[in-house]
DNA sequence: CCGGTTAAGTGTGAAAAACACACGATCAAT
DNA sequence: ATTGATCGTGTGTTTTTCACACTTAACCGG
């Protein structure tokens, strides 16, 4: 935006001091000097569905102590790069996946989150879904889905993070038709049903469904019919981003 | 939550190692140690609401160079406090105001977000009522009430942090009544509907208003009336934080 | 090949919410 | 006493939401 932003922290910090064009440079250190640096990490939140229900990535800890606790997927953030790809890498380290609908979450602060050294988090939540993405490598020998339910208590703050995270996900369920992410590409009407019945957690309608979907003009009937799942099969849908976009674009709104 | 929680991190990131119990402190040093730190920034978006219209509070850099650019106000997390105490804590110092409703944004972390060293910012959003938090002290020489549609280039990614502010204020505004943070303690519902106006930035019908706003059932009307306003005098209100903090809990949605 | 079984697809009417809309009341100032 | 400014109020219309049940297609087994 501006070309020379050096001292924005310092005019703040020091608003009566005025440098001189010839130290900037070093003010500027011994102000930055003064100040505390902490770890910034990430924690993801994956979600995932697999045609019946909500289901979560979690990492168990297969040393002392501790061993039997589980934990989400994180890591730390590097010098040479910002959040969002820290949060990809991280999840690609440990999965083997990239290319993932992320969305950064919340940072996760408190002074005593983690006792082995002051470290802030920021959570990240992906969507994926589960059938077309299966997991490579052995780093996931320790990982494992949770149904969202089942989840077991988590270290640190993660517990909260994922109510969080399941919170966003719920409101944006119910305000945009999110949730595309978490199925495959064509999929038929049970499974969106069934999807926003997990991640809202209450029985929907099934004709209101179909019926508040094909207002909103976003999917796309194709010819093709799913036989396995009833005799007389079921039709295959699919997204239309074009549509969808613009949509956003005109700020529409959608209740479910 | 746990007891110790020593090596969440060192588990994820070295899986397959099984340290001993006797070198855990060790370790985490060592692991810790090859992570890079990085500066925390705290900055705030701070809106008010002065009768009219909505406002952000903006500080003027008084030194070259850079002199006559506007940012927010904003300043490091120290090792000891959580960034929710930075904010307030920044928020204090610069404006004298202590005690005020501050919620989280968002993650700003950018590589070169600001030139001067690498920093993460969090961004954090304010609401105070203009009329009854007058600044006071020096600090604010610089700082300034700029009513939101005529604010300026800021430096860093301040504009964008701005933007993503009043998004989730309209979002807030729409969902819940928010906003009673920026009004006085009484106030006309003239007042409260000027204020949504200016959030959603749309002019709403004053019968619809009040309607919508007496069935929801958190407003008090007093028997005292504003006689300043006009010849008629106009009824004060006041909200009913209790029947509001109910209503939160059992959840309830609110659409303007 | 025919009847049975299973899940899919489909539309309407009632209730609730959102919206548009206009006029009389009050009081101060002149 | 008249004027002017602004407040306060209620109803009818439209739109959205919600509840609800039967027919259809295809496979399967006898």
């Amino acid at each position: 935006m501006q070309s020379c932003k050096f001292f924005g922290y310092l005019a703040r910090a020091a608003p009566g001091v005025r440098p001189q064009l010839t130290n900037h440079y070093n003010m500027a250190l011994t102000y930055y000097k003064t100040e505390d640096q902490v770890l910034l990490a990430v924690d993801c939140i994956i979600f995932g569905f697999d045609e019946e229900e909500l289901k979560l990535v979690l990492v168990k800890r297969s040393m002392e102590p501790e061993r039997g606790k589980w934990s989400l997927i994180g890591g730390f953030m590097k010098k040479d790069e910002d959040l969002d790809q820290a949060a990809a890498r991280v999840l690609e380290t440990l999965t083997g996946l990239s290319d993932i609908y992320m969305e950064q979450l919340y940072a996760y602060s408190k002074v005593d989150r983690d006792p082995g050294q002051r470290t802030v988090s920021v959570a990240y939540f992906a969507l994926i879904d589960v059938a077309s993405h299966q997991f490579e490598g052995v780093q996931l020998e320790t990982a494992q889905w949770f149904p969202l339910s089942q989840a077991p208590h988590l270290i640190f703050d993660h517990n909260a993070m994922v109510e969080k995270a399941v919170a966003r996900l719920r409101r944006r369920a119910m305000t945009m038709p999110i949730g595309f992410e978490l199925l495959p590409e064509k999929f038929t009407m049970r499974q969106l049903q069934a999807l926003y019945e997990s991640i809202l957690d209450k029985k929907l309608d099934k004709r209101n469904f179909i019926n508040k979907f094909k207002s909103l003009d976003v999917l796309i009937r194709l010819d093709e019919k799913d036989m396995t799942v009833a005799r007389k099969g079921a039709y295959l849908y699919r997204f239309d981003k074009e549509k969808y976009d613009r949509k956003v674009e005109e700020g529409f709104s959608f209740k479910l």
